[in-house]
DNA sequence: GTCTATAACCCGATAGAC
DNA sequence: GTCTATCGGGTTATAGAC
């Protein structure tokens, strides 16, 4: 009485165990880093056999690109105002919660050069966006420190959970960052200490 | 002819070994994080065997902490705005030259755990000093976020080498923080967007 | 297709010769 | 004090049984 014919195709089966081993993997990378993750690990993780990962990723490096593939987020064009709060908003989601993979690029950038290029690619169409919606001749460096913002912030609050931005509420840390991102992101030399040198 | 007594002492020879062991840990683990740190590999650039290594800190462990030991960074009591300008003084040096020690914890915190529990020692003072500064509800939310920015630019600027952070000169990027930092510890409800919920 | 066994390598740490 | 040799354990990756 049992029934030949697979709930699922082969191809089906493979896919679906596929998913398994990289949401395993994906959790173990963004909470250990590369280094520390092992097939072993991953494959009991999954509930499969370590030579079957190697079979389908064929290396941990490939594993890795796979589990840690990130959209590259981009920004809608237009004023540094509107840049401004473009920035904000995508802040605010990755406050409220930060996809698993982009986290196991963030944790894994400093100690292995795959994920910080990954990082540097993520990053980069971003920062070009930023910088061209900013006039003055600095937006690049300004653009740079936004980005730098952004991402010592998440880091602290995700992997580092320090205490005080881990649980502070998402809205709260906008509405604090909004005034520092509106002076970093409009060019305005400050009434301030020292003389101008180029008059 | 030799000279039969040593031009140092047993205690000062030592002293000179475990000092360049140090320094080539120290080099290693800020290029590299822990992990990739080996014993062996610091033993030969440092010009001793492995054995040796061991024999005078015991453990791998052990070895970082020394190697990673980093003065507690403290800033002077002051206003608000003294503590922005003290801040902005402290990051300006660490632009211009991080030690390679801090570097160390910093390359190794997000993947080991008694670099995270150092860089959270190290940060800690700083922190509560930027906190007791600000006359605000939610000072404690404010500093977190300065020190997050100065994270965010230490470690794009140093460890990623992010182009356009890597090589700005020090003094722009503080004239160009200043504003944002000012924005951050000084309590002021944006005369902006929203409409203020509590009149 | 899936899994077991193992090869080949590198690690930290230890014991002991000199 | 210094260094050689090695132990015991872990890793990725491969080869082959079922």
């Amino acid at each position: 009485m049992t029934d030949p014919r697979p709930r699922w195709t082969r191809a089906q089966q493979r896919r679906q165990t596929e998913d398994n081993i990289l949401a395993a993997a994906r959790e173990m990378f963004a909470r250990l880093g590369y280094d520390r993750t092992t097939i072993r690990a991953v494959a009991k993780a999954a509930g499969v056999d370590a030579g079957l990962v190697m079979h389908y990723f064929g290396t941990k490096d490939a594993l890795f690109s796979r589990a840690a593939e990130v959209p590259a987020g981009d920004l809608p064009h237009g004023s540094a105002e509107e840049t401004v709060e473009a920035l904000l908003d995508s802040l605010a989601s990755r406050l409220a919660s930060e996809p698993v993979a982009s986290l196991a690029v963030l944790r894994s950038m400093l100690t292995h050069g795959d994920a910080a290029d990954r990082y540097r690619a993520a990053a980069g169409p971003q920062l070009n966006q930023i910088t061209a919606s900013i006039p003055a001749d600095d937006a690049d460096l300004r653009a740079s420190l936004l980005s730098a913002i952004v991402h010592g912030v998440i880091i602290e609050r995700w992997l580092l959970q320090f205490s005080g931005l881990a649980d502070a509420s998402p809205d709260r840390i906008i509405e604090l960052l909004r005034p520092a991102f509106r002076a970093l992101a409009t060019a305005q030399t400050p009434p301030s200490t020292t003389d101008d040198p180029n008059r």
